[in-house]
RNA sequence: UGCGGGGUGGAGCAGUCCGGUAGCUCGCUGGGCUCAUAACCCAGAGGUCGCAGGUUCAAAUCCUGCCCCCGCGACCA
């Protein structure tokens, strides 16, 4: 069951806020994992979307004075264009005002509502309401003049009738299942955080709404709205076809990875598994949340403005440096600071004095020295270690990957660039090439050394899709590059002597910052 | 007063679970090379691993106490 395919997916991002770093951060990590997947031929879905209901979207769109639908048709698109900028190969583009969405969001309320276990019931609530964070607050955790302590902005006194879901019920079911399978919450300090929350007792929440009504009807009780967990959630069983098509679901449910920041784990490691198991659905396999993001050691906030949007960066940087910088430089789990400095002082080490460097000089010296055309390797030894260093740097990678350490898989790759550029003061290439005798020793080299860009490019290719491509390219390899696997991208000799290489542009022109 | 994370050469970090030459990147200094995007390679300087005790032949790593920084505190008034 749900083992044929897999699926990877992000949170689903709320279309009135303007996108930032942060959100990009876990975009462009699921992308990575799924790239990785499918770099190892398996069938990969890879879902994200924008979650569209709820009070503030419905008072940002009386604001302008259109319908929420409207709103949230012009909102979405800012989204969509930055995942196009960033390289984003989603599969599956999920939005929670879309017909599939709100069939099955009325379907999974039914089944945990007719469970028969009274899972679903009517109660009242009375609290200071933050519009912001669309939650109640205590007196007490509120700033002076009772002021959300997150947005700084008053709260509002409501009343209504809400509708609760049982989780309270769920703790023992819960506990057993994080015990029985510890990665179903990754990393560590995350899972010990999720166990001693249900541990210390979990209270049952509100499903529903009455003081807005853009959002989903609950079927049965047509006054009451959806809120936004039974709402956003869901759209993760929605794109893989539960109550629509279930043959298709059986394949791809229960998610591989959702992938999440930290500030959502309790919805998605508490919430999400007993909704599920209310209505008797496989819980997700894992749920991996990465850390965030600070700006000058301040957490990076939607409402406040330490946002940065990623054009800004990605006008500088390039995408793949964009991509290669946040996964290389924060280690994956925890937080980490950003910085315009240390982007650039990583962009210009690492890509543009490194790979970038390392290409340069190889392609020139096919160039001068043969025409461009790679020669044969006819000098036994002249590639060094270089092959045992690829093989081991490809399974390093592979192995890490797999466990979601996308920042010590980078490392890996890194390590055969460290290499190659030793290999090529080693053997000295431009200097046996004043001596014509030595001219198949140089060849050699020189195969070898193509031979290493080409095992590179394919390492690289998940992180860097778009520079990988320019470098295949510029390496006239008659293979595709979306058809390399992993399993044989260390085979040494896979080059084909007589290839025609060119050396095009820089792949990563150094940055400067002056700020 | 709660829960969690962190304090390691100038900067950013790894190592701490399974004690035993303190490591990486950037920066800095000196040298080499000249194929390459003033890039590359080699060597070096620089740290009492937050503080104080304790365990041990031996502690950044284990135990105790303390100080500082940062998150979180849930539909819980």
């Amino acid at each position: 069951m749900g083992r044929d395919v897999f699926y990877i997916t992000t949170p689903i991002y709320y279309p009135n806020d303007v996108p930032h770093i942060g959100h990009a951060y876990d975009a462009v990590a699921a992308d990575v994992i799924a790239r990785h997947h499918r770099l190892r031929g398996e069938e990969v879905f890879h879902l994200t979307g924008t979650d569209e209901h709820g009070l503030k979207l419905q008072r940002a769109a009386e604001a302008a004075g259109m319908d929420p639908q409207r709103w949230v048709d012009e909102m979405e698109p800012r989204w969509r264009e930055v995942w196009a900028r960033l390289d984003i190969a989603y599969d599956d583009y999920i939005r929670t005002t879309e017909p599939r969405h709100e069939a099955v969001v009325v379907n999974l309320l039914d089944q945990v509502h007719d469970n028969g276990r009274d899972d679903i019931y009517l109660d009242s609530y009375e609290g200071l309401y933050c519009v912001s964070c669309e939650l109640y607050y205590a007196e007490g955790d509120l700033l002076e003049g009772r002021l959300c302590p997150i947005h700084e902005r008053p709260v509002e006194l409501m009343q209504e009738q809400n509708y609760f879901f049982r989780l309270s019920a769920y703790a023992d079911r819960l506990l057993e299942h994080y015990e029985r399978t510890p990665s179903a919450v990754e990393p560590e300090i995350r899972r010990n955080e999720v166990l001693s929350l249900i541990r210390g007792g979990l209270q049952d929440f509100s499903i529903s709404r009455t003081n807005f009504d853009w959002g989903i009807p609950l079927p049965w009780d047509a006054d009451h709205v959806t809120y936004v967990w039974f709402d956003a959630l869901t759209n993760y069983i929605t794109a893989a076809g539960y109550g629509s098509d279930e043959e298709r679901f059986d394949r791809i449910w229960p998610a591989n990875i959702h992938m999440i920041g930290k500030d959502i784990l309790r919805q998605h490691a508490i919430y999400w598994p007993a909704m599920l198991m209310a209505a008797d659905v496989e819980p997700p396999d894992q749920v991996w949340a990465h850390g965030f993001l600070t700006v000058g050691g301040k957490k990076m906030s939607k409402t406040n403005a330490t946002g940065i949007h990623p054009f800004e960066l990605l006008d500088r940087f390039g995408v793949d440096s964009y991509r290669w910088y946040f996964l290389r430089e924060v280690q994956f789990g925890q937080d980490g600071s950003f910085s315009l400095e240390s982007m650039a002082d990583r962009h210009n080490a690492e890509l543009a004095n490194g790979i970038g460097n390392l290409a340069s000089r190889v392609l020139a010296m096919l160039r001068s020295y043969f025409d461009g055309v790679v020669p044969e390797a006819t000098v036994g030894g002249a590639e060094s270690d270089l092959p045992q260093v690829i093989a081991e740097a490809t399974r390093r990678y592979d192995e890490e990957m797999l466990l979601v350490r996308p920042t010590a898989a980078l490392a890996a790759v890194y390590d055969v660039v460290v290499r190659a550029n030793r290999y090529m003061v080693e053997r000295s290439p431009w200097t046996l090439a004043k001596d014509p005798a030595r001219r198949e020793e140089v060849g050699s080299i020189l195969y070898a050394s193509a031979e290493t860009l080409r095992a590179l490019t394919i390492l690289i290719s998940c992180v860097m899709p778009s520079a990988a491509g320019r470098l295949w390219e510029q390496l006239g390899i008659e293979e595709t590059l979306e058809s390399q696997r992993l399993a044989s991208a260390g085979d040494w000799g896979r080059t084909v002597p007589g290839t025609k290489t060119t050396k095009g542009e820089s792949l990563f022109p150094r940055v400067d910052v002056e700020d």
